[in-house]
DNA sequence: ATGCCGTTGTACCGTTCGGTACATTCATTC
DNA sequence: GAATGAATGTACCGAACGGTACAACGGCAT
């Protein structure tokens, strides 16, 4: 049953699991059309230029929903601690605990590289800049607390690999788990 | 000119900077013949069942060289930092100071996650083991030192993501520099 | 009911894909 | 130098690829 009648939030949910687990070369628009119920024709009325068209407004979606879901909660009140801790409950949760890999190392990799690179690198700016705030908020000296940042999402993207590579989670949970206290130590 | 004659060695590392760069989707047997100078027949000859068997070839070949270059410089004699700062500086050279991606991680996302997880898993476990070792030469207890070992190789390969990401290398230049004094710390 | 426009299914395009058949070349051995 | 088996180039296969043309459908305002 391929669902009716999806948003065009909900499509570009189907479209970014798929990418997140096959990336760009393996995602066929056979694959696209099937995990969004929309024909091939379909899929090119909402996005002309084929799957680059795609995987910009995932992208763009992607920023939006980890603004919402992770550099918000970095920029509410609370200590730096709490504050952190809401990022990687949220980080947690988006990548399944480990189970589902980083679209954006996909998007990285693969034979698209350099070929998306704005819009990765602005997500992994953006990204890195949030974390650093918190860190600033907590004495760190602004250099450090940059070189701390980009530390964290660099363990998070490796932890992914690893965890997905030996397929046993544990790798991340463990480096999540001791992320804030490395970034406050 | 496509290079007459080349060793099987050769050949395989000809395969690997090409999987490493494009990811086994986006690797075609056109792109592996012209970077090998070998027809789409002897290709098939050598590796009959395609892309799988040149995918563990060169994971086979890996493990060797990654033997050679990496895990015997960890085991040499040498206080311990000698020794990191030794497996540093090949790590630094093999992924061309952050400018190649990892094949590894190539081969661990895309769409062949799980397929070639023995091979994938078995060198990360041997280079986790490697740095152990050193770490636990170092006065530093098992557990920990494997940990940390974990950490350093999620710290590259999050580097990598990170420096392919951006388009900037210095982000896995800053992590290779700090990787030995993190480690003994 | 009519015209309108965003949307979709069907059928198809040319290209490239991974893979194979086969005749030929080449180095070696007798 | 003839025979042999490994290695290769050429030509080709069916399938799947990304992408397009177009007619039909749907809700909606008039």
């Amino acid at each position: 049953m391929p669902a009716a009648l999806l948003s065009r939030a909900e499509v570009l949910d189907r479209l970014l699991s798929v990418i997140r687990k096959s990336g760009y070369d393996g995602a066929s628009l056979a694959d696209l059309s099937a995990a969004t119920g929309l024909g091939k024709s379909s899929l090119y009325h909402h996005f002309p230029n084929g799957k680059d068209d795609m995987v910009m407004a995932v992208l763009g979606a992607l920023a939006v929903q980890l603004r919402d879901a992770v550099f918000t909660p970095l920029r509410q009140v609370g200590t730096p601690r709490k504050r952190l801790d809401a990022m990687v409950k949220s980080v947690d949760a988006f990548y399944d605990g480990g189970h589902d890999p980083c679209i954006l190392a996909q998007i990285a990799l693969g034979s698209t590289r350099g070929r998306f690179r704005r819009p990765v690198a602005g997500i992994f700016a953006d990204w890195v800049e949030a974390i650093s705030e918190v860190l600033v908020d907590a004495q760190i000296p602004k250099v450090k607390a940059r070189q701390r940042a980009e530390d964290a999402v660099m363990r998070i993207e490796g932890a992914l690999i690893l965890s997905g590579a030996v397929g046993d989670t544990r790798v991340f949970q463990r480096t999540l788990r001791t992320l804030t206290a490395t970034l406050l130590a």
